[in-house]
DNA sequence: TATACATTCTGTAGTAGCTACAGGAACAAG
DNA sequence: CTTGTTCCTGTAGCTACTACAGAATGTATA
């Protein structure tokens, strides 16, 4: 039982982003008090943990919304989720790999250039020239 | 001495982006043929191969500008190169380790959903309970 | 040369996923 | 009862593209 802002600050989400979803259709529509106000239980806190850390590790919100309607019918197969999962997992192994490349030349610049020109950077010869 | 078609099937850059690019700055604005067309050179290739890299590694458009701006003053000091490089180190630091925890969940449900049910699926309460 | 098809041009509008208002209604505190 | 906060809907803006429309060229073939 609490209020929109409420619910914001505890979950640190925008109230126009939560409305946003409400729209978007990842959030069901949520109940109203007597004024027209939005109320929000519990579980609401959790399905938006849920959306921000999907959407931070880079899922979509298709993928969240057929994750989250999976979650409501637990009789189902797996499968579909299960595909939902590889596919995001190849999506992430290739970022790590990438990020890792990018990590060790953002270290080696940040070293490299403390005191001298850009012309002693490499950074920008490791973009141009990754493959 | 190329079309922007010819650079875009080069580099794997839709034209229209190409174009926006150059709209948005952080292509300078092309050589024209005398039929109004634009031009490119070798140059062009690598600079867009550097913005492509940046971009899919994080960079938001008015970093890649300011490190390309960075590149036509070799001469100045690489402080702000290396504050820009410092920032994104942080953020893909972050990134890496999220990342790291989502794809040990992503392959024990990809595991452990071959043929079972929705109910016996972790990932979604490893997704609500991330902290 | 005529016709057909491809390429490019500008400009505008659409997309995802938010974020930021404006204008109005309702509520809570002093 | 006034002041300030919260909430409502609706619309517009943002980034980084992507996809058209309609017109003007360019190239290839009959």
């Amino acid at each position: 039982m609490m209020s929109i802002g409420t619910l914001s600050k505890q979950s640190g989400v925008h109230i126009e982003t939560i409305r946003y979803y409400e729209r978007a259709g990842v959030l069901p529509k949520a109940r109203r008090a007597p004024n027209g106000r939005r109320v929000y239980d519990h579980e609401d806190t959790g399905r938006l943990a849920f959306i921000r850390h999907a959407r931070e590790l880079g899922f979509e919100l298709v993928s969240v919304r057929a994750l989250l309607a999976l979650q409501e019918r637990p009789e189902l197969s797996c499968k579909a989720a299960s595909e939902l999962a590889s596919a995001q997992l190849a999506a992430v192994e290739s970022r790590l790999s990438r990020l890792t490349v990018l990590r060790a030349e953002l270290k080696r610049m940040v070293r490299a250039c403390k005191n001298g020109r850009v012309v002693d950077c490499r950074v920008i010869d490791a973009l141009t020239n990754m493959r």
